[in-house]
This record gives structure tokens, sequence and C-alpha cells, in this order.
DNA sequence: GCTGTGTAGTTGACGTAGCAACTATAACGG
DNA sequence: CCGTTATAGTTGCTACGTCAACTACACAGC
């Protein structure tokens, strides 16, 4: 199909096409960690807890519904009542309940939790240079996005109903970054 | 020192450049995903399982160090000592005192393991043309070969003392793919 | 050879995530 | 309206992984 038949033979454990599979699963686990153990040190966050933060600040009225926190932070429905549990506690987030549907929840980001994202940002920022970009050129990094977007569709979605493959993102204006 | 400048600017929340690295968090965890459930399915095995068979598969006399298995799987200490009693608990490995060292301990493969690895492989390997390689052409793979390396040569090895950083791999011939 | 320091691996306590079961509400059909 | 079915979240149980403390041995240097 492209230059070499895609699937084709049945691909033995010493076919060299393994090297960029394995060299993609050891990029993840180190810069992951890095960056993990980064935000806890410096700011008492894990990266789940900064991916939720950041996903409930972008979100309309910084507030979202738990169900689509899970889609957008790949955990499940229990992992997300947990974490935004761990959240509550840490006074950066609250629950309110959902106007529209009683059955819902909503987790509305407070100003500690604002104020905590926006210092984590900071240094995960400068994490994702260090560990990520800063070896990267312009011609890597739309291979890798064009690429990575593809694997991830090709894999789809990671968990719950699959007729709800939301992939609009909300965008709004935050820029925790500055 | 390539073509842009390698950290520079801050970088803010909504620079072009995360968006090669969000694509690249989604892929992962899409096809950490489903590579692990068909294991799991399909071969009663996990990932990690998987991946700590295959690397004693490949040391020579298909048995190595509990340290050096927790290099090679990006694991910490422990983290090998209870996948290993699974393993173990399964049939699938033997504990065995080290000669040179009596303070350590080897794992050893056992025909049973060696069987599952080899029946496991079939359909891993499968899957990772499935979800990675079949959307990537030549290129692409060469590409990601060398961005991910790079990747992974910049956040350092993972865990442990850093003056152990094992490149060589045994390379034992095993093909538990065939 | 004994003592002090380093290293290999295991164990205990804990944190986090998943699945399945459950509760409460919504939404639909008659 | 009322029963049926679907959906949103939470909870119990369990699996897996980490760190820190511990045990046992190795390897100096004296």
């Amino acid at each position: 199909m492209t230059l070499q038949e895609p699937i084709a033979e049945p691909l033995t454990a010493r076919d060299p096409r393994l090297a960029p599979w394995r060299a993609f699963l050891l990029a993840h686990a180190r810069v992951a960690r890095r960056l993990d153990e980064e935000l806890r040190v410096e700011h008492d966050v894990s990266f789940a807890e900064y991916d939720a933060l950041l996903t409930i600040a972008q979100a309309p009225g910084r507030r979202i519904r738990m169900g689509l926190l899970a889609e957008e932070v790949l955990l499940s429905k229990s992992g997300v009542t947990r974490l935004i549990d761990r959240l509550v506690s840490d006074g950066h987030v609250e629950r309110s309940a959902c106007l529209a549907d009683a059955r819902g929840a909503e987790a509305v980001l407070t100003e500690r939790g604002l104020e905590r994202l926006r210092a984590a940002s900071n240094s995960h920022l400068r994490g994702i240079s260090e560990h990520f970009l800063s070896v990267l050129d312009a011609e890597d990094l739309t291979s890798i996005e064009r690429a990575m977007s593809a694997v991830a569709r090709q894999a789809g979605p990671g968990r719950s109903d699959p007729g709800n493959c939301v992939t609009d993102v909300p965008e709004q204006s935050v820029d925790v970054a500055r």
C-alpha cells in the first residue's frame, strides 16, 4: 500500500520495525515518569491531577461533567470519581450538582485550584520543553503529530461507550501558562 | 542548535508545539490500553508480564538477574519482585539463587512460560502491527525511531542508580514470534 | 578475620486505577 | 401517568506499582 506492505507478513520478534515501537514505549515511560515526578516534587500535584485541573480550567465556566472529564483525561468513570475526591479534599475543585440533569455532577475549579494550576503549568511546560521538545526540530514535530494522531485514531477511543467519540475540546481562553 | 532555538521562550499553554506532545500522549494511552487488553483476554497475561517474559527469554540461558530485569522492563525493584511473584505462582517463571552472588536472585523461564510467551507473542505482534505499524510508512518509522530515541536519551534512565545505564541487550536467538 | 559501607532483593504500608454492582434519575412507549 | 430501559456517578473489591525500611550478603581497609 505504501512503500512496504502494511501488515502482510506476520511480523517476527526481531523485525526491525519493532525498534521504533520500542523507542516509542521507552520514550513515553521515561518522559511521563520525569514529568510526574517534577510535578509532585515542585507542586504536590500528580500528572493525572494536573491533567484534570487543566481540562476543567479549559472547559466553559471552568466546570465540567464527570463523564466528559473521564474521556478527556483517559480515565475510567470510577477513576475520575476518585481523582475528583482527592482534588476536592485538596480544595482545588468543588463538586456541583448539574442543573440540567439531576443524575449528573460537575467538577468546578476553585480559585485555589486555578492558582495551583497556574503555578504548576509553569514548570510542567518547562518540563515538556526540556524532556520532549528540546531534542526535536520543527520537522520532527509535524511528523510526530501526524503519525501519532493516526495511531491514536487507529487504536480508537480508550474506553466506555463507542458512540460518544467527542473530538472537539471546548478550547476556552485560559492560558494558564503565563 | 537545530533549526529553532531549543528552549528559548517559556512556552505558553497554547503553543502549537503542544499538539504533537498531546498526540503522543493520546496515542500511547490508547495503544497501550488496547494491547494490554488483548493480551489479557487472549492469553491471560498483562502487558508488563509479557514484557518480563520476553526479556527473560531473550537473556542468555533464559535467566536474568532481578535488578537487570527491573531496568529492562522499566519497573522498580519491588515492582519486579511482585511481578515475578505472580509469574512464579502462574508457573511461568522460577526463582533461582545466583551462584556468583549469594545476595542475588535470578528469574528463570519455565517451559510453560516459554509456551505462553510464544502463544502471546503471536497476537501481541499482530496487535502492534494493527494498532501502530499499520498506519505508519517506512519514513514515519525511521523518523519516529530517531526522535523517540532522542527523547528517551534526553529524559534519562527511568530510575535507580544512574551509573548503570545498560544499553546492550543480550540479543540471544529466541524468536518467540514464530 | 573483623568491621564498616555498599548492594540485591524482599516486605509492609500505601496510593491509584479498573471492573462490576449499585443508586438515582432520565427518557421513552404505551 | 406508569413501567421499562438507558445513563451518570459512586462504591466495594481487587490488582498493580511505589517508597521506605529491612535482611542478607559482598567488598573494602585495616
